[in-house]
Order: C-alpha cells, then sequence, then structure tokens
DNA sequence: GGTCTGACCGGCG
DNA sequence: ACGCCGGCCAGAC
C-alpha cells in the first residue's frame, strides 16, 4: 500500500473544498489560498477556485463567502447575476464597497486557525 | 495524449 | 507602490 491515494483523492479534494465553504460562518468571508492551505496546497488556489466553478451544482455552497486574498470579489462574475455574490454578503452583515469586503481583515475566517489543523 | 487555461498567491526587480 | 512571472492541480479540447 505505498500508494494509497489514488484517483478517489481527486474526488474527495472538491468535496473536502466544498466542506470548509459550508464550515464558513454566516457574515464571514475566507479566501482561495485560505482553503487551499487548509488542504494542504501552498499554491493551489487556482483549483480552488475550479472547484467553485463546479459548486454550482453543489448545495449550501456558500461560494459568495469565499473572495481573493485582498477580500475583492474576484468570482462575481461567475454568479447568476455580477450582483448576487455581494448582494448576498450585504444581506448577511458584509459590507462591500466598490466590489470589495469592508473590514476584510475582521471578517475573515481562516480555516487552519478557526478549525484548528 | 499533449497543451492551455483557470473565481489565485506570493516573490522579485 | 507597481508590474511581471512562475507555481500548483485538474479538467476540457
Amino acid at each position: 500500500m505505498a500508494k494509497a491515494k489514488t484517483k478517489k483523492s481527486k474526488e474527495n479534494f472538491f468535496n473536502d473544498v466544498y466542506e470548509v465553504v459550508r464550515l464558513i460562518p454566516k457574515g464571514r468571508v475566507t479566501s482561495y489560498g485560505a482553503i487551499a492551505a487548509f488542504l494542504g496546497m501552498r499554491s493551489g488556489a487556482r483549483m480552488v477556485g475550479w472547484a467553485m466553478n463546479a459548486s454550482h451544482s453543489e448545495r449550501n455552497v456558500p461560494a459568495h463567502r469565499v473572495v481573493n486574498s485582498q477580500g475583492l470579489l474576484t468570482g462575481r462574475h461567475h454568479f447568476e447575476t455580477p450582483g448576487t455574490m455581494e448582494k448576498l454578503l450585504k444581506r448577511e452583515g458584509v459590507r462591500i464597497v466598490r466590489h470589495q469586503v469592508a473590514d476584510f481583515k475582521k471578517l475573515f475566517w481562516n480555516p487552519v486557525t478557526e478549525l484548528g489543523l
């Protein structure tokens, strides 16, 4: 069993991403890089975004709570409408200024810290 | 089966 | 402060 990980792990990857995103508390946001780091991929943030793209098929995956490290709503264009993302965030009490999360540092939810890896 | 892109990040000049 | 570049993994053509 030298190589226990096979194609099965890749499926788990998407699943893991969804789980972490689902764990994001209401009114909080996190970044792609944070999730990637939590999953063990320091620079795999790109793939997290790719996973989010597939998250449209999944339910209860608040992709709108996931922004880039700048706090910018980079994925807003991939929603039903470009305004859906910030609309949902505002609805949760997150203030959005110029497509960017206000007090991003305060609202930032780090899975590694919060979940205590 | 090789190549390119992708909702990113961090380092370097 | 800003722009450019490589890296990382997986899916689509």
